[in-house]
DNA sequence: TGCGATCAATGCTTTCAGGGTATCATATGG
DNA sequence: CCATATGATACCCTGAAAGCATTGATCGCA
């Protein structure tokens, strides 16, 4: 047995008439008739009633129309899909970001995605950008928004958004009535910041900002997690320079300013170049798309 | 593409080499090898990631595999299925039955069938003695309970139950004092009665029990529905003479007493000889195993 | 009742899909 | 750099299945 004998049951119990179920299936009378015999005995069921003048199912034919029509129909959609995942308009795309992208690019970004890809389903993981990297190489990733870096080892990378970082502090701290902050007010201040094996980029900014002017920032905490971060300044523990995109939602305590001469950080999109994955390289166009329109 | 080239496909997939694929599939490598190029060239899809050295399914071969395993899985279902059907196991059985059983062998036999057969629908239809032999002519019906007559062309009948007839009427009747009740007493009463064309059986067995004295009933109604006829004699329109196990669920005002010399009604089950449902023959088994019973 | 028409089954021939064997090509590891 | 493992190719051969011609059975109509 097999799907072309059900093709072929499925003819004859359609048509009731071998004539006419033969012609369907492109062939003369005599070996469709054999086939039918075929199925019949390798299944050792009699599917149809016959004599040389009428053709009708049998109870168990009947039945076995109904279970043809379904795996007939489940085989040609298999096939089909196989062929939408090749070409990436169905299947799956893992898709990490950073927290630090959350509020900005990547919503747009995924909206933009699935009004084009509708049969792609985004597996989301938030990670920090030092995992990023590692899942991109893993292949555990088939791409990811993150600060940009020159390490793009098999990596390509699209510049999604510049962001700049601002200072954010608690409503009563002493800087939040300051006229203008840069790296000479910071330096003795309490900064909290990410670890630089969480995320280089980001801290290696937040230190050429200060070795510019010859300074060390005084870094006294490195939470691993940017929503840590922002807790603890909240608590007064000490201030912090994070992307003005998360900026605009912070807790009701506190405040942000910018910074004089205030760095930048690159928000790219990255998956390896070796993907297998064919939804990834419409994943791509689209952050190139959105390069155009933002910045 | 077919069954054979999933199967293909599948053994690849999970073994990930192809000389112990072919194994699998009691073949050499070579033509294995080149089902498998045969496979991807008809979906014009790479499912398979090679060299000399590794095999590696694609996003898309990923994909496919779960399809082939369930279109693999519902195609074996399909063949195992219509051998069940054939040998009677599964399928469906359309059973009609007189309203006069359903209060006495019915619920026993569809009870016993269905756990003989649980994967047999039976689809009960509540029928006159006249529509349940036209219906069994016709193959609308595959079997039915009845009452028994002569006319049993094509039909295989089991007999399941004997039944007197006993008559009922309002409490507040005058029969319903009287110490013996026969002909004589009723033939000046006023009998409800199903026509002749809707229960032949059972009209004859009455006017039998009166012309055996001569005498014939005096018939004032004939409703199709037993239904019917119970409310009719409740609200005194007149008496009737139905099957004894009915008198056990009379409403609160009716009554019902027995007669001398009480008429008898064969309730048989009947299925056409030619029936091509294999499920009707454990039925008719069933219904001779009752018979042994109940008798 | 017999004849022609219709339609499924059977016999025979042919072809090509698909399996087998031998061999090649390539990547890996010691 | 060679031995080994493994997938791809080349070539041959068998048999499943298609085609053609024909038979056999049933039905309708004269």
């Amino acid at each position: 047995m097999d799907t072309r004998h059900m093709r072929y049951f499925m003819a004859l119990a359609e048509t009731l008439h071998f004539g006419r179920a033969a012609e369907r299936m492109n062939m003369s009378q005599p070996p469709f008739s054999r086939q039918i015999a075929m199925i019949e005995h390798s299944l050792g069921v009699k599917l149809f009633e016959r004599n040389s003048r009428n053709v009708a199912l049998t109870p168990a034919g009947k039945h076995f129309m109904k279970d043809c029509r379904n795996v007939l129909g489940q085989f040609e959609d298999a096939c089909r899909d196989v062929r939408l995942v090749a070409s990436g308009m169905k299947g799956e795309l893992r898709f990490g970001f950073m927290m630090h992208a959350a509020h900005s690019v990547v919503p747009q970004l995924v909206q933009l995605y699935s009004e084009a890809r509708p049969d792609v389903r985004l597996v989301l993981d938030e990670r920090t950008p030092t995992e990023i990297d590692e899942m991109l190489v893993a292949g555990t990733l088939d791409a990811a928004v993150t600060f940009g870096s020159e390490y793009t080892l098999n990596l390509q990378t699209v510049l999604l958004a510049r962001e700049r970082l601002r200072i954010i502090m608690r409503k009563d701290h002493v800087l939040a009535a300051a006229r203008q902050i840069g790296p000479m007010a910071l330096c003795n201040e309490r900064i909290i910041a990410a670890p630089v094996a969480t995320a280089p980029a980001l801290r290696s900014a937040i230190n050429s900002y200060f070795s510019a002017k010859g300074l060390v920032p005084h870094v006294v905490l490195e939470p691993r997690l940017q929503h840590t971060i922002i807790q603890l300044v909240a608590k007064g523990l000490g201030v912090a320079l994070i992307p003005a995109s998360l900026c605009n939602e912070l807790g009701g305590g506190l405040t942000s300013r910018a910074l004089s001469d205030s760095p930048q950080l690159d928000v790219v999109l990255r998956a390896p170049i070796t993907t297998k994955n064919p939804a990834v390289s419409t994943f791509m166009e689209i952050g190139k798309a959105m390069q155009q329109t933002s910045i």
